[in-house]
DNA sequence: GACCAGGCACATC
DNA sequence: GATGTGCATGGT
């Protein structure tokens, strides 16, 4: 089978078992980019108890979170973890979009991938995945985002190796897949569904949706 | 109490 | 270029 029917047919598997996800969980691109730089390394529920923070103190908006105080900032965005340097980086995006396009979030998620790439990987605190995950979910531009969950998986099928660094494993589902929106969002949506459930490091995966997979327990030891 | 989470930047070698 | 480390709360 090649690579392509096979990311398809994985797909076919895990939507077939978890339903379609409805990613990216926010009210708004504005919140769908603070969500992606909160849940850096973290559990998504405590980045919903920062968000609800935020709502609460009527602080999503560019230029309330312009105005604020770092500790201020910090303090309301606290229960997603690293808050300092958490509060630094939302300030460092948010300087970015307001210097070129004021509050008009839209006008600047509004362009094409490569350019907000180039735009955002420059900002100190947005990565790949972040910078990815704001192209997909939030300007809605069809990039594929890969996760430490997207490499455990890849690798544990045999479709990557631990030698493949964020753009081969990218390339490969970008080159697979049919350039369609809403299958590259809740591609990455099943993905992490899967890997929260059977693909952590010490997670038995007996019962995921792609058992039937041609994989490689041995693979697993490398899982990290 | 230990371990982990939808990363990233920076220091050091 | 590769590897190690700090950042931190909250759920399991």
């Amino acid at each position: 089978m090649s690579t392509a029917q096979t990311l398809v047919e994985m797909y076919e598997a895990m939507l077939a078992r978890f339903g379609h996800q409805g990613w990216w969980p926010g009210d708004g691109p504005l919140e769908v980019c603070i969500g992606a730089i909160l849940t850096q390394n973290t559990n998504w529920k405590n980045v919903e108890k920062a968000l609800n923070n935020l709502r609460g103190a009527r602080a999503v908006s560019i230029s309330a979170l312009h105005q604020m105080d770092h500790e201020t900032l910090a303090g309301l965005i606290r229960p997603a973890g690293y808050y300092n340097i958490k509060a630094k980086r939302l300030k460092n995006f948010i300087a970015h979009v307001y210097e070129s396009y004021g509050e008009d979030i839209e006008a600047f998620l509004d362009r094409s991938v490569s350019t907000l790439q180039q735009e955002l990987m420059p900002i100190n605190g947005i990565g790949r995945e972040t910078a990815d995950s704001i192209i997909l979910y939030a300007a809605e531009r069809p990039t594929f985002v890969i996760d430490r969950y997207t490499c455990r998986i890849m690798v544990r099928h045999g479709l990557a190796c631990l030698e493949d660094d964020y753009e081969q494993v990218k390339d490969m589902f970008e080159t697979s897949l049919p350039e369609e929106l809403d299958l590259w969002k809740d591609y990455h949506a099943q993905i992490v569904a899967v890997g929260k459930q059977y693909c952590r490091p010490k997670a038995k995966c007996d019962g995921c949706p792609l058992e039937s997979f041609p994989h490689d327990p041995a693979a697993d030891q490398f899982i990290q």
